[in-house]
DNA sequence: GTTATCCTCAACCATATGGTTGAGGATGCG
DNA sequence: CGCATCCTCAACCATATGGTTGAGGATAAC
């Protein structure tokens, strides 16, 4: 989990993330519109390939990335489980804003 | 978003959000399970406040943390965008696989 | 006023991260 | 074969991260 949410956390990853939501690329395609080397490009889809976002597999001397839904499956599904206690906590604060407007003011 | 998911990629401060989602609570509160220094959990605290994740106030000399749900909900956003597409490739998939197995194999 | 408590800040350290370059392996092409 | 291409690997560098300790500010308690 640590290492899915740190794959996340940089836009160079999830750009390359979006783009291999739509087709299948290769590391070097990947690379291609970036403005960094080819070694730094693949250490990054490395870091999506160790987080299990993606997964690659030779084609000749390609190697072709395509997502795996799976591990992001992961990380919505945390979001999503403290998403409720979140929402719990904001519909207590409005109705307390309701009720007890200074105190809810002191709380948040 | 570099900086929440920066901040979701480790396993302290999910913990520090789980328990946030239920109370709010002082930073020493956060610190007091945890296996190192006070000052050290204060700096994921911050990881978290920077992030927007959470927000603090000094309640005397105490400070007071509490959820602030607005930086998760982007997350969140940015995961269940995606997660349409990453859909409509496992459903192309999974239709590929019913009508020609081995071209989908070559696939994935 | 004095002392204890809660927390921040600064300095420091080890390791990780994100980039570079250069070398080289494996494959494709003429 | 001989060479170009795609990519990995290793070494290196600057900076960030995650921890420590020690000092100290602000507030609470006596």
């Amino acid at each position: 989990m640590d290492a899915v949410f740190h794959a996340l956390a940089n836009d160079t990853r999830r750009t390359m993330l979006e783009r291999l939501a739509e087709h299948q690329l290769t590391v070097g395609e990947l690379a291609e519109p970036l403005e960094m080397s080819l070694a730094a490009a693949a250490k990054h889809v490395t870091v999506l390939e160790r987080a299990g976002l993606i997964r690659k597999s030779a084609r000749g001397r390609q190697h072709v990335c395509r997502l795996d839904p799976a591990a992001l499956a992961s990380a919505d599904a945390w979001l999503r489980f403290y998403e409720r206690h979140w929402n719990r906590r904001l519909d207590a604060l409005e109705t307390l804003y309701r009720t007890e407007p200074e105190s809810a003011a002191k709380d948040g």
